[in-house]
DNA sequence: ATAGGCGCCTGCTGGC
DNA sequence: TGCCAGCAGGCGCCTA
């Protein structure tokens, strides 16, 4: 499940492999995305050269000079730079060949959960994101920030962390094991936190995600980087996906919970409720 | 304000 | 052995 640390995994890897590169052609999959691709699109697109490829939240973004390619990876996306002469693999719904013709980057994803569209400049990226109230990066929101979003809320901290209009790049995963670094149980209300709760919070969820990022993401099942290599930080995981094994702090197996209609997996000795 | 449910979509797993 | 329900969870939308 690609979050900020896999999207930004893409990001690096494919960085190299695009920047100054021309993309050559365009060739699409009948099968729609979540948001179905204009033909226009591969018109504006043929020829561009990659100004720059960046990320925000779980969005990535593919500066093209004037057109912006903004993707997302949804549940099961792949975007990747490999050999032409490799054959396709099922499901992949977009190929851009690079200038050379020897190298094409791959969009695959197979749920098709993901979407990727095309704005005609930063200004209209940007006004998507306002219009979607899409939430700062993590490193970005700081103790005031956090107080205001959580101090009057009655959500649970689950929900919240998950909603990307308060932080943008956080799934399912990070916000459990977020949750464990800063030993909150999932289902406290935003607004039963202390303040010093709150900044334990904050840091936890910078911390564990720069951990995943400096092993390249989780790969449960399908996710990989740009480079078609996966992660590593399914190792590292505390509690997510770890119902019934031991609590690495205290040994005290991990629970698994339904919280904001997503599995939630948190150790009941260590996360307490009060 | 917030919770809950549905739909989209495929592949895997577990129970019978 | 084969079949099918259930699950995984990103986001957007709807209703209560």
């Amino acid at each position: 499940m690609p979050e900020l640390p896999e999207v930004e995994t893409v990001v690096r890897d494919l960085r190299p492999h695009l920047v100054g590169r021309r993309l050559a052609r365009v060739r699409v999959s009948r099968k729609a995305l979540r948001r179905k691709w204009s033909p226009a699109w591969s018109r504006q697109i043929q020829g561009r050269i990659v100004a720059n490829i960046d990320r925000r939240g779980k969005w990535i973004l593919l500066d093209l000079g004037a057109p912006w390619l903004v993707v997302h990876l949804g549940m099961t996306g792949q975007f990747t730079v490999v050999n032409a002469r490799q054959r396709p693999q099922p499901h992949t719904h977009l190929i851009f060949t690079l200038d050379d013709g020897q190298v094409e980057l791959r969009f695959r994803d197979i749920r098709r959960f993901g979407s990727v569209r095309l704005f005609q400049d930063r200004g209209l990226v940007e006004d998507f994101f306002i219009a979607g109230g899409l939430g700062p990066e993590p490193w970005q929101a700081d103790a005031e920030y956090w107080r205001d979003c959580l101090k009057h809320t009655r959500r649970c901290l689950k929900a919240v962390l998950l909603d990307q209009r308060v932080i943008a790049g956080v799934g399912n995963i990070y916000a459990d094991e977020s949750l464990f670094e800063a030993r909150l149980f999932p289902g406290l209300l935003g607004k039963e936190l202390t303040p010093t709760k709150r900044e334990t919070l904050r840091q936890a969820i910078v911390m564990v995600l720069e951990r995943a990022i400096a092993r390249r993401g989780s790969s449960i099942r399908d996710y990989v980087g740009g480079d078609g290599a996966r992660g590593n930080y399914q190792d590292e995981f505390r509690v997510y996906g770890q119902t019934g094994q031991p609590c690495p702090r205290c040994r005290t197996p991990i629970q698994r919970i339904v919280l904001a209609g997503r599995s939630t997996h948190f150790c009941p000795r260590c996360q307490k409720r009060t």
